[in-house]
DNA sequence: AAAGAATCGAACCGATCGGTTCGATGTTGC
DNA sequence: GCAACATCGAACCGATCGGTTCGATTCTTT
């Protein structure tokens, strides 16, 4: 039971905010409600449940938020914000492509195959056929974005003749796939109810990267052989 | 509405069965209910819902299955037993092993990207949180074993020199992946709002295959050439 | 046609739901 | 200390939920 005084103060506020304007509270109420969700997901999950979990009344959540499907998709937002920044930051890092692909890979496969995120694309999935939207947001913003942020990188790699690849977009694919291959799918049905360990990532992602290489690598500076 | 005149009479019944045992009956519950669950997920869907879906009044629908629940596992038990069989046996037919990995790989990524596929994926993702053993054994009795019968089927190649793997396991989960690079997570996230088109699933799993054979093929009678 | 039994569907039950109301309480600024 | 206002929490509303009851209807067998 989450207690308000243990909310951290940002910095001491300048004024009294307005009703419904208040960062803390309304951190408490998403933060309590996404425990919830996590662990009911959306249409299970009550929002008497959210009042207990988060110590905020209920009558001040809809204060700050018009509906629980508002509470909802703020709480995605707030989600997706999180997700892809470190990852893409990888590929913007000096090294030969071989450990560029593999810190971006290895982080990726950490990030994507964590509590948090999998409890996420679980909640969202769930929701996706009623609200198609909501899945395609969160992929667009999530996914998406680093998969893009891939294919430039890897365009970059063709134009300096590392790399020779017909298709980067797809190849962009492989490569996010084959680092998650075995590890993601498991995860969210459940096959493998722990996080992966930093053993299996390894086998994982070397093994995506020395076969991205043997098929894209021009064996000019792409540094597999270092693998 | 389902009209209970138009369901298909498998044959002609000897006698009238007893409460709760009559298989066109079932059926009848279990097509309505696959419709809602597909359409609300578990949790949004009422046995109101189903009743209306179905045909079949409430109180015989609890005749036939104890709980909502129930219902509901006795649905993706149906699902998972028609998943597999075909996908696996391409692995049995003659051919090189592109052309077997090519008609595996197009078969699952056309299995597994299509409209019931996915709804049943959503569906069972949604309450795998509160449910993990539902998603573990759907995947359990789906691509799990679909996943198995392919690392049997590499195995064997490797023996036959056609194919060199360090790590038959992992290599099987990356062909699984590469044949659905760029289809399934945008089809589960309705990314993609339709079922790919046959060209798009030739150009991922063609390139899966050329991928996976520049990886570890040996150049034995595997047909990458020939692709 | 009669009997037996499966099914139907309206009504019901206690519980919970999302959302609202409002007096009481707590907090902040002057 | 007082006034203003944010928040609280109990109570409430109409609606829906999963599941149950039971007389009426339908279907099958003799």
């Amino acid at each position: 039971m989450r207690d308000p005084a243990d909310t951290p103060m940002p910095r001491r506020r300048r004024r009294k905010p307005a009703a419904g304007e208040d960062p803390a509270k309304r951190a408490q109420i998403l933060d309590g409600a996404r425990e919830v969700f996590a662990r009911l997901g959306f249409d299970a999950a009550s929002m008497n449940d959210i009042t207990r979990e988060s110590g905020v009344s209920k009558s001040t959540i809809y204060v700050y938020f018009a509906s629980k499907e508002d509470l909802f998709e703020a709480l995605l937002a707030q989600t997706r914000e999180r997700l892809l920044g470190e990852i893409t930051a990888e590929l913007d890092r000096p090294g030969s492509v071989a450990e560029v692909l593999g810190r971006y890979g290895r982080h990726l496969a950490r990030t994507i195959c964590s509590e948090n995120v999998i409890s996420a694309h679980r909640t969202v999935i769930g929701v996706t056929e009623r609200r198609p939207e909501l899945g395609r947001r969160f992929y667009q913003d999530g996914g998406r974005r680093g998969m893009e942020a891939l294919r430039s990188y890897l365009l970059r790699q063709i134009a300096a003749g590392t790399l020779s690849i017909g298709d980067p977009e797809l190849a962009a694919y492989q490569f996010v796939e084959l680092s998650m291959a075995g590890l993601f799918r498991r995860r969210v049905m459940a096959h493998m109810d722990r996080e992966p360990e930093d053993a299996e990532i390894d086998r994982t992602v070397d093994a995506a990267v020395a076969m991205f290489l043997a098929s894209y690598g021009t064996g000019k500076g792409a540094g597999g052989a270092e693998i």
